[in-house]
DNA sequence: CCCCCCCC
């Protein structure tokens, strides 16, 4: 900050412009970034100016920035404040190691005398400031190194570039020299987009190294030259990328920018890269999602105990895209219901039965407690760490047997997951339906007869009376319900139909929706066939023999003239799926080998 | 230069 600074002198620094740091001074400040107040001086002008911590982060690992140190100033920016003061602000600079280095055409710097200029409030800065010390007996040194175990050793391994590999938490845009080693933690698939702007493609991957992590996107050419390089897991060297704000509004990623590939932006692949943090989770146990915030991003594992087909669906936006919902269970016993999008859905196999972790999955309060997998999120099957492996060893013991009860309510029988399964035997030997209330079971049974006798009736063709009518013989037909005579009337169903499975058998009754389904005709159709052709009416019920379905059924105990019996009446037909259901036999088998 | 995170 120079108040004296004018036009002329700023306008008078030719670059690049050698000089001599002659102080170096930490600015503190309440907010925002920590600068740094460099005096410099080229024997003739001397200018005060600015230089951010987070470029200090790249200028000083070797120590370089102390006071005397000879400067080649590449770039500043001259700016007025709001209250007048002038700013020039250093945007790119080379520290040279010494003033024979820059050729002798500086002269003797005078040394500075830093007695009484301390350090301010370093521990103002966010960048690890300590690592700032004072060295009283020789002057200032500068040291900003946030990596301890510095990874940054390995500098000369940096390929095709003089440039240091600094941390990513160091990138900003106003520097451009610079290379960074970080390890992809999660990479898009491809997409295009079309809008008024134009049109094009584009995938983005996320980086991570021990300082902090960055989104990276590439557009069109960038696409065809780096999408089958960058690997999900692996490090590179990249550099030469352009950093822009990173628009929050998009992203969860801690960083402040994000970077662009262009036509020169260099991306090289690292083998030595031990000290590069691998993808981290902290997984949350399954039970425990019930105690987290709607919205919350999560890290999950857990055994995949079943998994719906994939499905399109089309947005709100007319958009379509692949789902496919996951049940995953954990050791505290709970299950919860993932969903996965596009790509991901249409490639999941869950025949068997994979330890499946995500980070970064959004918890939702559909049916309860539920996950989604975001773009952001990464999938990964059977990944290659200890918690996949005692889940492993814990769901092939005991896991799979235990009675899981699911942080998701689903209405549908179809995830094989809070459905009571019985077997038709299990409905005497646990005398079903005796209680106050009717039980409800599902079963996989086999329809060994079906009576034709008084199966339809003539009901009543108002939309919400099913009542049965009474032919009046005239053409009129009675409700007693709606007290009306109507010149029509409707067909409906009404099946006495014998179940059977392995152990047993059960008589039970199917109302028009349920028996329809068996049937495989509307009672509409069947009242005409009736009427019109028996042979063909006969063949319907013929056909539904020995077909087998999963029936959900009502069960109560019922008393009708002093004699109590158990009537069964099926709610619900829907057809077998084998794969599902041999699952549950085999399931069946090793509960009982126990 | 994208920015979609959805469905029941």
């Amino acid at each position: 900050l120079h108040s004296e600074l004018t036009d002329e002198a700023v306008a008078s620094l030719v670059f690049p412009s050698l000089s001599v740091c002659q102080n170096i001074r930490q600015i503190s400040n309440a907010s925002g970034p920590p600068r740094f107040r460099l005096m410099m001086s080229d024997g003739q002008h001397s200018l005060t100016s600015c230089l951010l911590a987070t470029q200090l982060n790249y200028l000083s690992d070797e120590n370089l920035l102390v006071p005397n140190c000879v400067c080649l100033l590449k770039k500043t920016v001259n700016n007025t404040l709001a209250d007048g003061r002038r700013v020039v602000v250093v945007m790119d600079m080379d520290i040279l190691k010494s003033a024979e280095e820059a050729g002798g055409k500086i002269g003797n710097p005078t040394p500075y005398n830093t007695d009484g200029i301390p350090l301010e409030a370093p521990h103002a800065s966010p960048m690890k400031a300590s690592a700032i010390k004072a060295s009283p007996s020789k002057g200032l040194t500068v040291k900003v190194s946030p990596m301890k175990a510095s990874p940054m050793k390995a500098n000369s391994a940096s390929p095709g570039s003089s440039a240091k590999v600094i941390p990513i938490a160091s990138l900003n845009p106003y520097q451009s020299k610079w290379t960074i080693r970080a390890r992809v933690t999660n990479k898009s698939s491809i997409r295009t987009w079309s809008n008024s702007r134009g049109e094009g493609k584009l995938f983005s991957f996320e980086i991570v190294d021990e300082s902090g992590e960055i989104r990276i996107t590439a557009f069109n050419k960038e696409v065809d030259k780096f999408f089958s390089l960058v690997e999900q897991g692996k490090v590179y060297y990249i550099s030469k990328a352009t950093l822009k704000p990173a628009n929050k509004q998009y992203t969860t990623l801690k960083n402040d920018y994000e970077m662009t590939l262009h036509a020169h932006s260099s991306i090289v692949p690292c083998d030595d890269n031990q000290s590069i943090p691998t993808v981290h989770c902290d997984f949350v146990p399954i039970a425990e999602l019930e105690n987290r915030d709607k919205d919350a991003i999560i890290d999950v594992i857990g055994i995949c105990k079943s998994a719906e087909d994939v499905s399109r669906i089309t947005t709100k936006n007319s958009r379509e895209v692949s789902k496919r919902a996951l049940s995953i269970i954990d050791q505290t016993g709970k299950v919860v219901t993932v969903t996965l999008w596009g790509e991901e859905a249409e490639n999941f196999d869950g025949s068997t039965q994979p330890v499946v972790a995500i980070k970064g999955a959004r918890l939702s309060d559909f049916g309860g407690r539920s996950l989604s997998a975001l773009f952001s999120s990464t999938v990964m099957v059977n990944p290659d760490i200890p918690q996949a492996f005692r889940l492993r060893a814990w769901y092939d013991r005991e896991g799979f047997a235990i009675n899981s009860q699911s942080l998701t309510e689903t209405r549908s029988a179809g995830t094989g997951l809070n459905v009571n399964w019985k077997t038709l035997s299990d409905i005497k030997n646990e005398d079903m339906g005796h209680g106050e209330k009717a039980q409800y079971f599902s079963c996989v049974a086999t329809v060994l007869y079906i009576r034709k006798e008084n199966c339809l009736y003539q009901a009543c063709p108002s939309a919400d009376c099913n009542k049965k009518v009474i032919d009046q013989q005239n053409g009129l037909y009675r409700c007693e319900k709606c007290n009306r005579e109507f010149p029509n009337f409707k067909y409906r169903l009404l099946l006495s139909a014998n179940l059977a499975d392995f152990g047993d058998n059960q008589w039970v009754t199917c109302f028009q929706e349920t028996a329809e389904a068996l049937l495989g005709h509307s009672a509409e159709t069947l009242g005409h066939l009736r009427d019109t052709d028996e042979a063909a009416f006969d063949e319907v019920f013929q056909k539904a023999n020995f077909t087998t379905h999963i029936f959900k059924n009502r069960v109560k105990l019922e008393t009708y003239n002093d004699e109590s019996r158990v009537k069964v009446t099926v709610m619900e037909v829907q057809p077998v799926d084998h794969r599902e259901y041999s699952r549950r036999l085999l399931q069946n088998i090793y509960k009982l080998a126990r």
